[in-house]
RNA sequence: GCGCCCGUAGCUCAGAUGGAUAGAGUAUCAGAUUCCGAAUCUGAGGGUCGCAGGUUCGACUCCUGUCGGGCGCGCCA
């Protein structure tokens, strides 16, 4: 809640207590009315009294009132209104002290303490190191990232991590994919497999390490060789991920690696089968090692051991999971591709059965990208004829308009990605709405030498000096419910929204004006506070302030 | 067949825990600039919230059914 809900909050509490003797403590809602003509503030506790206490609901609202209209010196009113709500109003002298909060906050203002240290991990990206990110990571990257920045400015204590599946099949597929391209350099033939990697990407690392390393693999023990070219091809595809990630603005703390748990004689995972052994929850069936799961839940269920020996992918992600858990994190917050929705269940079922809480694991789902232009879905980049990458995305809309759109839109719809509409510089384009409110905004405070520091703002009282005044209050608030949420789409609606009031403001009112020292010095710090709230909230989305454009 | 997600203005999308007349952006139409950046502003039109029931003071929101679209139902990862 913001300070003002906050106030408000306690206020009427007191208040119900003090006329109906009743604790409002858990049906008790401060909220902004839809309309601002209602209010700056509104609860509807008066109607959910109204069962209790047998009485219309405006008949209970009005003592309340009362009460509050001498008790409660924020608000300039409290007013009733059908079909019972309590409308506030906070009073100037109340929203104007916000513009010192603000500038004195600076590159803080918007962090809020609603996390309350709590410890999260958060595991997201993580696509598999065979290849180039592309459209679909992009969404899941920019989301996850925004959520981390919500989560942290929330004060949370939030580890941001990468699981890099490097110990399955697809790995060696990698490996061999890139001998038959090491190969195909120096004029030789080698297979490359069916299922194994065909994309230009893959051809360009082979190439690197036939320049590097020279011919010196083609005869060399096709056992180290196939490990050499598994790893190198591994590191290189990180190392390419990683780049791309940075470029996109992402940044991933913690990598952690599939192989890990595969160390010391998978030492890993066999505590977590004997874990799961010991608590009942295997059995052998058909030469493979199965796992309980539809005693929690699931369809069917799963094989944690394949009658080859080998481990399902299930398994060392479950140690994985158990791992974060046991580096002290018992907050867990997964972002997978929709397409591996039915994976939830089991992985839930494993932690669950493991004795972990029920609400260890939270996994959102990231649903399905369509790029599109010109309102056809386009499926393949023209350039290289494959997945449009992350890459070629940033170069071709940019970072921010990338960004922008994948955190402005829900993660739960499928979503069209309108590339021509994110390459457009024009007003089409809503991040650039925003960000040319901040240049703006940057342009008038560059004006502002010569005019003195305003101590106090009694000369703003325009209908939007004190709306914007109200929106930038709420910022906080803001950020703690979308970070509780994990919904940084919030944050996008409540830029729109800010910067639309605030290019109203910049026609109506003029703020340097030389006849007018004293009002313009108190209009540059309230445009100084919403440069700062502003490119407060855009960082916390990845997209940029620019101070000109 | 079973499971998950989605269905809101011409288009792209908001609407957490049920609340006031369902909102933005864009597109369309009509206006605004001797002045801080017009990538701007002001106004207008545009909706059976897929459909049908139910729950209640009140449903876009919750429940049931149904239609349409997407995704998944491997000893793949």
């Amino acid at each position: 809640m913001s300070d003002f809900e906050h106030l408000i909050y306690d206020a009427v509490k007191e208040a119900v207590q003090t006329v109906y003797g009743i604790d409002a403590e858990g049906m008790l809602v401060v909220e902004t009315p839809r309309d601002p003509k209602m209010g700056d503030y509104s609860t509807s506790i008066a109607m959910r009294l109204a069962k209790q206490l047998r009485k219309r609901p405006t008949e209970i609202a009005e003592p309340i009132a009362e009460h509050l209209r001498t008790h409660f010196s924020q608000a300039k009113s409290v007013e009733v209104a059908n079909p019972g709500f309590i409308n506030f109003r906070i009073s100037e002298s109340s929203l104007t002290e916000m513009i010192g909060k603000i500038i004195e906050a600076g590159d803080a203002y918007g962090t809020n303490d609603s996390g309350k240290g709590k410890k999260v991990l958060v595991e997201w990206v993580s696509a598999n190191p065979t290849g180039e990110l592309h459209c679909g990571h992009a969404r899941n990257a920019a989301w996850g990232d925004g959520i981390c920045r919500l989560m942290e400015a929330s004060g949370y204590d939030v580890l941001r991590e990468y699981y890099v599946n490097d110990a399955g099949n697809q790995i060696v597929m990698l490996g061999e994919s890139l001998i038959s391209r090491y190969f195909e350099y120096f004029g030789k033939e080698y297979p490359l497999p069916e299922d194994g990697y065909h994309a230009e990407d893959v051809k360009k690392i082979a190439f690197e390490i036939a320049e590097k390393d020279g011919d010196k693999w083609l005869e060399a023990d096709p056992k180290e060789r196939l490990a050499y070219f598994m790893q190198e091809g591994k590191s290189r595809e990180l190392k390419k991920i990683d780049e791309d990630l940075k470029l996109y603005g992402v940044r991933i703390d913690s990598w952690i690696h599939e192989t890990l748990f595969y160390e010391n004689d998978r030492e890993r995972i066999n505590t977590v089968l004997k874990r799961m052994d010991d608590l009942g929850l295997t059995y052998e069936k058909d030469g493979a090692l199965w796992f309980k799961s539809t005693e929690y839940g699931d369809d069917k269920d799963r094989v944690l051991k394949k009658s080859d020996g080998t481990l399902s992918y299930m398994t060392p992600d479950i140690a994985n999971h158990v791992y974060k858990v046991e580096r002290g994190y018992p907050k867990l917050i997964d972002l997978w591709g929709a397409d591996h929705h039915s994976y939830v269940t089991r992985m839930k079922a494993a932690l669950r059965a493991l004795g972990y809480p029920e609400d260890t694991l939270t996994v959102d789902l990231i649903q399905m990208v369509r790029m599109v232009e010109d309102g056809k879905e386009v499926k393949m980049s023209k350039r290289t004829g494959n997945a449009i990458t992350i890459r070629e995305l940033c170069e071709d809309v940019g970072v921010d308009a990338a960004r922008w759109f994948f955190v402005s839109k829900d993660v739960a719809t499928h979503m069209d990605f309108d590339m021509k509409l994110a390459r457009t510089k024009t007003n089409e384009n809503p991040v650039y709405y925003c960000q040319y409110a901040y240049s703006r905004m940057h342009s008038i405070l560059e004006k502002a030498e010569g005019f003195e520091t305003a101590e106090d703002f009694d000369q703003l009282n325009d209908e939007k000096e004190l709306l914007i005044l109200k929106m930038l209050s709420d910022f906080p608030n803001h950020v703690g419910e979308a970070a509780l949420m994990r919904k940084p789409n919030k944050i996008a609606d409540y830029i729109l929204s800010l910067v639309k009031v605030y290019h109203s403001y910049y026609n109506s009112c003029r703020v340097i004006n030389a006849e007018d020292p004293k009002l313009t010095s108190q209009r540059l710090a309230l445009v100084k506070a919403t440069s700062i709230t502003l490119k407060n909230a855009l960082n916390l989305i990845g997209v940029s302030a620019p101070e000109s454009m």
